[in-house]
DNA sequence: AGTATAGCCGCAAACGTTTGTTGTGTAAAA
DNA sequence: TTTTACACAACAAACGTTTGCGGCTATACT
């Protein structure tokens, strides 16, 4: 079963293959009869336009990259979620690639992004990625880039990112307001421009309202690090725990159960999160919410922008 | 910028595109001196050769489809990652499709697929997805699909599938061997062959061994739903919890933290899962491993495998 | 009647490849 | 010397579209 083509239409009709092409297109040269016979005809037919041959054409390829560390991650799932939805509507499609945060793959799936000659790259930059020509590169190309959670500290691109700082923020005053005096607050890595943000955004917060407040800041890279270190400062009795993201959280929240204390009576604890592992607990964790779907819908908008020829570079944070 | 192609190649060095063409793929007619000028210079110039035109002319599209149910999940993320690392390993590109468990957009989702002349599909079907005719179109068109997770009961399809028995079976045993007598078994919807298969091993192994034992077996459709009934059933001191999936498993373990029972002193608690979920609580809970990323792999394998010719049907089990 | 105008449609080139066929030139065999 | 062979490279068609341009017919206008 071969698929049907303008061609075999066209034969059939009796028709020359640019008359099957402009019906099918609605285009005014053609008459309406001969509209009707053709498109019934290709709905017989059950016509699909062959995208290749489109794209070859009109130098165009309706397809958009996205680099992720991992598609398995409480962020970045919603995030690739939101933008296939959106994707979808707009008839392009999503190649997805994933760099396992590490740079050597990533500057492979740009390769990969470039062979595909597709429109538009959203990219999450690997934690120990500094150079950025390869995304020079596709700029030259006049393939827009849009960074979004990770992304590059300088240069001329267009990032859209959750608003470390309000959040950070929120977060702080949140706690202060409860009149908790002893806080422990977990950070993630502190090379990562979204930790210094966090960390700078919370100190401050707490140093302008700091009567007799102890604040406890630690760095953990890991939910099995997090955890350690909760058994340990636990002790201490923290009356508020602060976690920057929810791989945090879960170690933390295992220290915690591990020694039974109670939520919120024992403690207060409050996260930056997506939302969905605070909604785990009870009980549920309070948390600002950074959340990945919205900075998907963010990002492809960014990404139309740039395609609508809006040349000028956007930081976009929410 | 304008991208390099065969034909500008030809130009600079005054051969013929096919010569180009053929020393790009170190073909024998072509001389080593040649050849290696022709590399060299596709090299300086960053040829990459359009897929587009490629797929063209060759009538085939690496590309696979991959429709889910919804990204954001425990289960369909890892599946997803293992199909991405296992088609970019193999030089496809993934094309994935959410159907928001809808079969409106499952149909929506293929015919997307045709379009794109996709070369093979993932699928897993959307809860009340009765009708196969989309999938059985594809495969008049020699497009290989294979079905994951949820599978159509009937028909001549490739299905790779989580051992649903085994997994039932192995978690009863669990729960029976530790001399458990009054079970509250949770199960999700009726309707699902997934869930007819794990009711069954379930009811059978308990009844094989039942030597007063009480076992509850209830149904229900979401995390809310499972916390409810938790909230209910949890007075009448069962000592031993089954949760067929991790979505449930969360209802459950709300329930369980609001009353603050104890695990396992109180009551045990078994879940099959993709391991995620049951490492977020302390003490961890105990699961029967249904790995989406395994699933992933076979799954791949067995499209590699239909690709190669294997025209008979496929039922994998794991 | 002759010319414009418009309505409708076909021709052909182009997008970038791949590949079967054909055409050179040179060296080895007769 | 003529034939045979072979190594090397060019030609051209095809994949399925899109689109500028040109052509034909019939009607309307002078």
């Amino acid at each position: 079963m071969t698929s049907t083509t303008l061609k075999k239409i066209a034969e059939v009709l009796g028709l020359s293959i640019s008359t099957i092409s402009r019906a099918l297109k609605n285009h005014p040269d053609i008459s309406e009869k001969t509209k009707q016979k053709i498109v019934e005809l290709a709905n017989v037919l059950e016509y699909e336009p062959n995208v290749n041959a489109i794209h070859l054409r009109n130098k165009s390829n309706n397809v958009f990259g996205i680099i992720v560390p991992s598609i398995s991650n409480y962020f970045y799932d919603s995030f690739i979620a939101a933008v296939e939805e959106e994707s979808r509507k707009n008839n392009y499609s999503l190649m997805i690639l994933q760099s396992g945060d590490k740079t050597e793959a990533e500057i492979q799936n740009i390769k990969l992004c470039r062979q595909n000659r597709i429109t538009g790259l959203f990219s999450c930059l690997s934690t120990d990625t500094k150079n950025y020509e390869a995304y020079s590169k596709l700029k030259e190309l006049n393939i827009p880039v849009v960074f979004f959670d990770k992304v590059p500290e300088e240069g001329n691109f267009n990032k859209v990112t959750v608003g470390d700082t309000l959040a950070a923020t929120l977060a702080a005053k949140a706690i202060l307001s409860k009149n908790k005096k002893n806080i422990l607050a977990f950070f993630g890595n502190e090379n990562l421009s979204i930790t210094k943000k966090r960390v700078a955004a919370f100190k401050q917060t707490c140093n302008e309202n700091s009567e007799g407040i102890k604040l406890t800041i630690l760095h953990v890279s890991s939910s099995l690090e997090a955890e350690n270190m909760g058994d340990k400062l636990l002790m201490k009795k923290p009356d508020a725990i602060f976690c920057m993201s929810d791989e945090i959280l879960t170690g933390v929240m295992k220290s915690i159960q591990k020694k039974k204390l109670n939520i919120p009576s024992d403690l207060s604890i409050i996260a930056i999160s997506n939302g969905f592992i605070p909604k785990l607990y009870y009980p549920e964790i309070t948390y600002v919410e950074t959340s990945g779907y919205k900075l998907g819908k963010l990002a492809f908008a960014s990404m139309l922008a740039c395609l609508n020829g809006s040349t000028f570079i956007q930081e976009i944070t929410t």
